[in-house]
DNA sequence: TAAGATTTGTTCGTATGTATC
DNA sequence: GGATACATACGAACAAATCTT
C-alpha cells in the first residue's frame, strides 16, 4: 500500500497564518475591546516577516471588524469589538447568493418578534418608551401615496428593530435586528406597495398601540399575542411580492 | 451658533475603497460564484494602485469569503460564496464580547426548531431521513459515563445541525444551525455535564423516534409540537450550566 | 499657528513559490 | 524538465495622519 504523502494542510498563506495567531493570543490573553495590539515593527520582529505580510494580516481581521487601527501617535492596532452593523453586513453576504423568499424572512420574523415582545413587557424605561412612542407619531396619519406608504413602512421596521436594540437576549435581537435590515433594505430598492390601503394601516397601528400598552403594563402575554397578530397581518400583506431579494451587498 | 464643520467622510484607506469598489463591481456585474475577476496587474493598473494596495484589497474581501484565490496559471481571483461554516465563524466573532447566556440560546431554539420540524414534515428524502436516522444510532444506548454523555450531546446537536442543513428557509436554517454549532463548541471545552440521567436520555430519545415519524408522515403540526416538548426538555436541562458563553473565537 | 515626533499608509523593485502546459 | 503565468513575499524608501509642545 502507498503511504499517503504526509500533505493533510492545504497550506495556508503567511497573512492567514499570522491572523489567525493574533485570535488566538488575543483570546488566551483575555484581551477586551481596546486593548493595544503590538506596532507593526514589533509584529514584524516577533513573526519574522516582512512588513507588507503583516499589514495583510491586519487587514484580515479588520475585514472582520476584530481589530481597528488609527494613524499618529499613540495610534496603532486595537483589539474592536465587532459592530452590529459590521456583523449584518456579513451576514447579508451569506445570503446573497442564496435564494432568499420575503415568506422566509416573515416565516422566522413570527417566530421570533413576539418572544421578543414578551421578554421586553415591563423591562423598558420610560424614556425607551418614550423613543418607540416617538417612532410611532411619524406614522400616525395614514399615507395618502405610495410613497408615503414605503416611508412608513420604513419607519414601522425601524420600530421593530429599537424593540431588538433593548433586548436582554443578544441572540434574539441581534437576528430580529437583522431581519428588519435587510427589510429595509429590500423596500429601498423595490417598490413593494402599489397602493395604500387603509384599513391595514389601521390594524396595524392599533396592533402598536395595543403592544406598547402591553410592555408598558408588563403583561408579556398580551404583548405577545399582539406581537403575533402583527407579524401575521404584515405576512399576508407581504405575500404577493416579488419572491427574490438581496439584490446587493449591505454596505459596511 | 458655529456652522458644523464639513469634515462628512472619516476618509476609508485606500485598500478599503478598492475593496468597495470590487464589491460595487461584482453586484452590478451580476457576478457569480466561479467568476473570474481581474488579475492583479489588471487591477494595478485599473485603480492605478501599487500592487501592495491590491492586496491588502484582496485580503478584506477575502476574510470576508467574498473572493478566493488561486496561485499558478490559470490561477487569480474568483468570486467566491459565502461558506456556511465561515459565516457562522464571523457570526460567533460577533458575540464573543457579547455575554450570551444559554438560556439566552435557547429561547431562540425553543422558537425556532419546532418552525423547522413542521415545514419539512413530508418534504425528506428517504437519503435524508436515512441520515438522520444514522445519527440517531449513535445514542440509541444510555450513556454510562459523564465522557459519553457528552458525546452523545454533540451527536444529538449534529442531529439538529443535520434538520437545519435540510430547511427550505435558508435564513430560519442558518440560524439554527448557528446555535447548534456554538453549542457543540461550548461542550466541547465545557463539562456541561456531570452525571448520566437515564429517564431524562429517554425522554429525550422517545422525542427524536417520534419526530422521525411525524416527518415521515407528513403530519407538521405533530413534528412542531414533538420538537417543542423537546427544545423545552433540553431548555430545562441546560438550566444549571454556567451562564457565560463564547470564550472562544469559532475557527475557521 | 507651526514644528517635530510617532505610527500607520503606500509605493516600487525584485525575488520566490506554485500550478499548468 | 522547462517555460509560462500567476500569486506570494521581502525590503527600503517615502507619504499621510495625528498627537504633543
Amino acid at each position: 500500500m502507498a503511504s499517503r504523502k504526509t500533505q493533510s494542510k492545504p497550506k495556508r498563506s503567511r497573512p492567514f497564518q499570522v491572523a489567525d495567531e493574533i485570535k488566538s493570543w488575543v483570546v488566551e490573553q483575555g484581551l477586551q475591546p481596546g486593548d493595544r495590539l503590538p506596532s507593526e515593527p514589533e509584529m514584524i520582529e516577533r513573526f519574522q516577516m516582512s512588513k507588507g505580510t503583516i499589514r495583510e494580516a491586519m487587514r484580515l481581521l479588520q475585514a472582520q471588524g476584530l481589530v481597528a487601527t488609527k494613524t499618529g501617535p499613540g495610534g496603532g492596532s486595537f483589539v474592536g469589538e465587532v459592530s452590529t452593523e459590521r456583523a449584518h453586513a456579513l451576514l447579508a453576504n451569506f445570503f446573497y447568493f442564496k435564494n432568499v423568499s420575503i415568506d422566509d424572512i416573515y416565516q422566522v420574523r413570527v417566530a421570533l418578534e413576539p418572544e421578543n415582545a414578551a421578554s421586553l413587557a415591563g423591562r423598558l424605561s420610560a424614556q425607551q418608551l418614550q423613543e418607540l412612542r416617538g417612532i410611532m407619531a411619524r406614522y400616525e396619519a395614514p399615507a395618502e401615496t405610495a410613497e408615503e406608504e414605503r416611508a412608513q413602512h420604513i419607519d414601522s421596521l425601524l420600530f421593530h428593530a429599537k424593540l431588538a436594540e433593548f433586548a436582554d437576549n443578544a441572540i434574539l435581537g441581534f437576528m430580529i435586528g437583522f431581519l428588519a435590515e435587510i427589510l429595509t433594505e429590500l423596500t429601498v430598492y423595490k417598490r413593494l406597495y402599489s397602493k395604500p390601503n387603509h384599513e391595514l394601516w389601521r390594524e396595524g397601528r392599533d396592533h402598536q398601540v395595543a403592544l406598547l400598552n402591553a410592555l408598558r403594563e408588563d403583561d408579556p402575554n398580551q404583548a405577545r399575542s399582539v406581537m403575533l397578530e402583527h407579524m401575521e397581518l404584515a405576512r399576508r400583506l407581504m405575500e404577493d411580492q416579488e419572491a427574490v431579494v438581496m439584490k446587493r451587498f449591505i454596505a459596511e
